[in-house]
DNA sequence: GTCTATACCGTGATAGAC
DNA sequence: GTCTATCACGGTATAGAC
């Protein structure tokens, strides 16, 4: 699972990007920010990885396949303790979501710029497109599958913007932008992730339920 | 309600800019494309807004008002109409919802990215906290005292993260990013926000009232 | 008051010397 | 691997045209 990296300073440099570019995005980054948060010369961040875009392209898919796999063995796991029905849309919602918080509990922030950087990339009309099918959507659909098991009768509609609403709420969490704290004068917190999934699974299966079973 | 220009060709300006932000971001998008794709000289932004990030809050205070306005009125217009108890929480949501849909109904492009322009803001760790607030909050706080009403008993923090799902779902939707279109194999269109606020007000209500009634 | 042409100077990504 | 040079491009100020 952990692959040796190529060099211990081309880990900090991933790391130091992988912050950066969550928090400002790919053009509020510059090469140079990148390498003195990092530590090292300018000039490295070109050797290892070539043009700044392969530098953004080698962050985002670092922990990717880590994060998928995650993702399914939780939903492998939810899908071998039920019974002949398969697992409820609760079930499924949080093999969905926990991983990340757990990802998040670890205690290694790199993790959560990641998956900042995630929600930034899934919420972009120029990369959004362009960068999550890729690395995502084999995964994200075999969730889908899922519901729609349980779900019977569901029209692929009706899933596909449910799971819509799922992905955009996860992606404002993701992001920590603080503004719930203000909004509700402190009485929620961005970066209390275990409330915002707690509320997050029973909210997202009701919606599902409602609207895919409505017939 | 519609304020006179200060010129012709700073609303060029504004119109411009409030395309490239919305799809580039503030760090991805220069005075100059601005300028050009305005069909004006560089140097005039600056003469008619000062620096860059005076032009991009500019931008994003010219529609505020009338968006604030239009959502203001749905719910006035719902609390009218509901009777002793109040308006359901779907009649809140739609209220909240549907001028959005209208906006971008006009066939005015510049409400389509002005629309994913605040989404953009919003998902920001950086712009999101800094500049919601002042502008939306107050109005956010009107329809989150309805949904107080309309679901009594429910603690303020389960409303809030209620509310963060919504904004979350909301702000993805505003991106249209395109995304569902290919996860979805072309059965549903980022350009549909018909179908999008179709579903996301029966979803939303759900989920409102699942975690704020389960008492 | 509105707008254009142009110049300034810092900073960016990247390549080539070491 | 590192240091340094390159050269284009960025935001912004100024001068003056209409």
């Amino acid at each position: 699972m952990s692959e040796k990296p190529a060099s211990p300073k081309s880990e900090k440099i991933l790391d130091a990007a992988e912050k950066l570019f969550a928090l400002h995005g790919y053009d509020g980054v510059t090469l140079r920010q990148i390498a003195t948060t990092a530590g090292v010369d300018v000039a490295l961040a070109n050797y290892h990885f070539g043009r700044k875009l392969a530098l953004f392209s080698a962050v985002f898919e670092r922990r990717a396949a880590h994060l998928n796999e995650a993702r399914r063995s939780a939903l492998r796991a939810c899908q071998a303790n039920a019974g002949e029905g398969g697992p409820s849309v609760e079930q499924i919602i949080e093999a969905f979501l926990r991983p990340l918080e757990l990802a998040q509990e670890t205690g290694d922030a790199g993790w959560q710029h990641y998956l900042a950087l995630v929600a930034y990339i899934n919420n972009s009309p120029y990369w959004g497109q362009r960068m999550m099918s890729r690395l995502f959507d084999e995964l994200v659909l075999e969730f889908i599958d899922a519901l729609r098991q349980a779900l019977p009768g569901a029209a692929d509609r009706d899933l596909f913007w449910c799971y819509h609403n799922l992905s955009g709420a996860l992606t404002l969490t993701l992001a920590q932008t603080g503004r719930i704290d203000t909004l509700s004068q402190g009485k929620c917190l961005s970066s209390d992730l275990q409330a915002a999934y707690d509320r997050m699974i029973p909210f997202m299966a009701a919606g599902f339920r409602e609207v895919c079973m409505k017939s």
